[in-house]
DNA sequence: AGTATATTCAACCGATTGGTTGACGATCAG
DNA sequence: CTGATCGTCAACCAATCGGTTGAATATACT
């Protein structure tokens, strides 16, 4: 039943997965060198992993003994988006956006609005 | 200790309350209206809206005995400031969207990168 | 004054979360 | 083969979450 969105939200909304997600923009990395910065075990490093392999927001390889973990930044897209209907606020003009999404973008640019079941 | 990422991202993270935001994206509601379209009891929604509250997102004011919940967009700003480090991809449509700041906004337009502390 | 409306509070519940530890299965090196 | 390394699994724990119900508190209506 969970949205997308709620596991991608609640994926961000822990301090760890989110310096994780920041060390794997730099560059892709093997679990324990993820680990290796943190003061909790490897295990609950392995559990933030999993957490955020199950969320898209990184995909999991494994060669040999070492798994690497690569950021999928493409994941953050719809989270982004749902955000951008929100974000009036935005670099600067309301008025002046939306005049842009309804001139710019005939087709599909009003705000994600989500039918709940 | 909790950050204010944390705080957001977390509210984020449910769909009642995503829910509710969009909903006072179209106008101010009281208690009892942004509660009434859900299932679930007063109360239950009345925590959603305080936890709303607390994150920033939405303001409370009471007047009389009806206590008026307002969207406040700003506390997306950060959240999604932290989401374009990521988003490498394009908040809309990224040609237009650019054309758009380019020409519509001679001020302020680039987007803020962001470090990690 | 008495009643209805708007909202929260308090206590409770089951499920989930973020962490621990110790054992375990793979895989590589000597 | 032996031993070290990589990573997950399973069981546990305390805290939080999302929901319920019933009582309590304001404020408004008549």
């Amino acid at each position: 039943m969970a949205d997308r969105l709620d596991i991608i939200f609640a994926a961000l909304a822990d301090p760890t997965r989110r310096r994780i997600l920041a060390m794997l923009l730099e560059d892709d990395m093997a679990v324990t060198d993820v680990a290796e910065p943190f003061e909790m075990s490897l295990a609950a490093v392995s559990k933030h992993l999993g957490l955020l392999g199950r969320s898209g927001l990184i995909s999991q390889e494994k060669r040999g003994r070492v798994k690497w973990c690569k950021l999928e930044p493409d994941a953050l897209r719809d989270a982004s988006v749902w955000m951008q209907g929100f974000g009036q606020f935005e670099p600067v003009n309301l008025d002046a956006f939306e005049l842009f999404l309804d001139t710019e973008l005939p087709t599909q640019t009003k705000l994600p609005m989500q039918k709940d079941p």
